[in-house]
DNA sequence: CGTGTTATTGATAGATCTCAAAGATGGTGG
DNA sequence: CCACCATCTTTGAGATCTATCAATAACACG
């Protein structure tokens, strides 16, 4: 009953508004687990076990089509929950989730899910929020790719990628975990050369500044001109 | 207390489950609605009122992005339910549902569902259930329009078309509502003139048989081949 | 039999992918 | 501490797919 985790679960978006009794049963139910950087807390097609909270560091969700190309479903950082649809209507994981960086999370089994939701209908709600408005973002992903060129859909995905895990530094916002230009190709729908251009060419106009892993956003309004701006025909 | 009503409740995913007693409550606290071929049930943006399941007739969910351009997010037909997301996290539609036939519909307005779904856990859990359904399918197309080429993605988005609402004819499987090239296009993020080459293309081919807002497909196994097959590189 | 919508088709331009090769980078083991 | 290796990144050239532009044609409806 780790206070520090108890601060957390509070915070997370599934578990606003449960009473401090919910919370704690919610705890005790709970298993705890540590994934080292680059291992996998569970891989596409897995039966489901459980769903988790993420307690610290960061991971990556991939799916891998039939053709053997790999797309990043999303990356997700500290109070995010994952892995939750596979524990309802799916049995299986439709995605593999890997840590990118040391991680810890809470892990809950199918039925311990599904016995807390029942005691606790404001749990089931907020869930459905939440799933909810990831349904929403991948919509958002689907709009985006129906309708923008490349270039804009780099700046929306390092937009996105500031919002959740920027961390301002002194010339701009850095996107605070190990970053590929691959990694960035498979959530825009291009392939690694594209975003290599892309950012070579925004490099040059002083935008964004990159290395090996590395982005750094400088000018986070040129940024959004380029996501936001100009109706397609204008560029 | 309709005794049709009542049945198709009974067959529609999120009720499952329920009782007799929950789903004469269910149906009690139920509005009806029907719109007419062409008309709205609500717009993108607008307050979200109700959500809703469809009891007869189909309709079409779009989205516009900032820019104009209009995205077709899914058809629906009897016994889908619609409107739900917005009815929790979201305060707005993040869509327009507009009828492509004549429909009717039963409702609920925001209040009576928390209501319920406070009272019946299940329904809650069920209807998570069936968001997370949708939320996988939407990855589904983000994977599509990632990895791959116009021809495939149409191909999909007719198969799909077909098993949501195909209608056995002598000369194939017709898909049972008006749409138009555009309509496809909109689905699968490419231009009208693309769908109607492709089409013509498969015509040519005996694959399909199309004509104004109709389409039948010939060969669904060639289809699916088209949709499966070959490896990118191969073509 | 107009009239507006929907569909077809040709020509052309551009955006991206592919293919290819070379250049960085950082970690590791000797 | 340094050389080496596996990865990651950059960049060029050419091939393609698909959007765009522009007409024309087919269709349904009042």
């Amino acid at each position: 009953m780790d206070s520090r985790e108890r601060a957390l679960l509070g915070g997370v978006e599934i578990f606003a508004e449960l009473d401090e009794r919910a919370l704690d049963e919610v705890l005790r139910t709970a298993h705890r687990r540590r994934v080292g950087k680059g291992e996998t807390v569970f891989r596409q097609g897995e039966e489901a076990q459980s769903f988790y909270v993420l307690v610290d560091g960061r991971l990556k969700v991939t799916q891998v089509t039939p053709e053997g190309q790999q797309v990043v479903v999303r990356f997700m950082g500290p109070g995010e929950m994952f892995g939750c649809v596979a524990v309802f209507g799916g049995r299986r994981y439709p995605g593999t989730a890997t840590a990118v960086e040391d991680t810890r999370m809470l892990g809950w089994t199918k039925g311990a899910t599904q016995h807390l939701m029942e005691r606790h209908p404001r749990l089931a709600m907020n869930t459905l929020g939440t799933v909810g408005g990831r349904l929403q973002e991948s919509q958002a992903r689907v709009r985006e790719l129906s309708t923008e060129r490349v270039e804009r859909r780099i700046a929306h995905a390092l937009l996105r990628l500031a919002g959740q895990a920027g961390k301002p530094v002194g010339s701009g916002i850095r996107i605070d975990f190990p970053i590929s230009r691959q990694d960035v190709a498979e959530m825009t729908g291009t392939t690694l050369h594209t975003v290599s251009r892309t950012l070579s060419a925004w490099e040059e106009q002083g935008i964004v500044e990159s290395g090996r892993q590395k982005i750094t956003i400088r000018k986070p309004d040129a940024l959004l001109a380029i996501a936001e701006d100009q109706p397609t025909p204008a560029r």
